[in-house]
DNA sequence: TCAATATTAGACCGCTCGTCTAATTAAATG
DNA sequence: CATTTAATTAGACGAGCGGTCTAATATTGA
């Protein structure tokens, strides 16, 4: 998800060139990926996005209806791209169930930490400005949210079943509770540009569960 | 924290009247709060603040160098606002300590439910939308979550020390972990537009603490 | 060759934003 | 009282936004 670089830019229609077709859209799809995870929704500007990777306002809007469209897609594709992260990591037989959950959060972790802590959660940004969003957003937002808690739960009830973990623990309820307070813990990592908040959420949560 | 009325507004100097001296600017920081808890600070318009308590533009820039100023007055009133919440409930001795922090979390709760789950925590709206804010803020919002950590600390030692918790519980993470978690449980209850998550994020945390 | 299609270029509109100046009124001064 | 000074309101202003539109350009397919 690093894509800055500005795609050569011929008027008229574009020679037929099946993997370069998409070419613009792709680009404009990753700034506004770049932005989103950045700022949020509303403090972006189309124009900025544009600005990016150099393409006129007629491109846009040519493959975009609107600016609704454009965040409902990013949504997507920021669901499809975390859906993909979560099953590289939580369906990694080599490792024991907890280590692949530590194995996300370290992920998560270097991750934040090599974008300087100013990219957060597309997910959790625009929950937070769920108020002055297009409120047609609201069900796919939460929607990602219980699909990462699925993905997160099943991978608990695998450690609780190979011993790691005490029957007591409700695998379900202890995943709610883990996304709950992780994008909590993004929030403060952006805040105060440490991944302090991101390590002592992890921490206590594990050993919370060991304990249970 | 609910003001909706507007001043009667007569141009010109105002007769001297001490207590309603304050009255438009009272007004407006009112609305700002009312404004900034429920979408943030870059989607809230000086407009809209202005219209809801029917102020002309001219009397907000007397009142205000900027918006950035404006702002910055809307974290302090929020801070000592809430600094004064917890202050109520985590120095109320008539309760055991573990009891004031469950009230403060239900305070919390039915302030939230009051207002259909549109307003969150000013501190934690600006937090995540810190990317495109001033970069003056950063400090101060870390500074109250600093301070918000400390008061919660040092009910939780209270507890310990009446033998509510176990000796094992470091304090201060502990006050550390929750406010990271409950800001992420404040985000999902207005995503969700339900108490669910602030419920279920204060039940796991109290249930960890006890068996610690 | 030419119509149909795909894409870029960027002017333009209506709206909202934050700022600023002028007008208005009362207080203070003598 | 008359005049200056301070406090407040009124609303014009320019910049920038999101979104639309038409023209220009290039390729494909008939």
């Amino acid at each position: 998800m690093e894509a800055q670089q500005t795609a050569v830019r011929r008027r008229g229609r574009p020679p037929k060139r099946p993997e370069q077709s998409l070419e613009t859209r792709e680009l404009l799809v990753r700034a506004g990926l770049e932005a989103l995870t950045e700022k949020g929704f509303s403090s972006t500007g189309i124009d900025e996005v544009l600005k990016r990777v150099g393409v006129p306002k007629g491109s846009f809007y040519h493959y975009f209806d609107s600016k609704e469209a454009f965040g409902a897609e990013l949504i997507e594709r920021y669901a499809r791209y975390f859906a993909h992260k979560l099953e590289r990591h939580f369906g990694d037989a080599s490792m024991r169930p907890l280590d692949r959950l530590w194995a996300f959060v370290e992920d998560a972790r270097a991750g934040m930490k090599r974008h300087d802590f100013r990219r957060g959660c597309l997910i959790g940004n625009l929950g937070q400005e769920m108020a002055a969003l297009p409120e047609s957003y609201r069900a796919r937002l939460n929607a990602v949210f219980h699909d990462w808690e699925q993905r997160f739960a099943r991978c608990l009830e695998a450690a609780q079943q190979q011993g790691e973990i005490p029957r007591s623990v409700d695998c379900e309820q202890a995943a709610v509770f883990f996304w709950i307070g992780w994008e909590g813990a993004v929030l403060r990592a952006k805040l105060e540009r440490s991944d302090k908040a991101l390590e002592l959420f992890a921490r206590g949560f594990f050993a919370g569960l060991k304990k249970a």
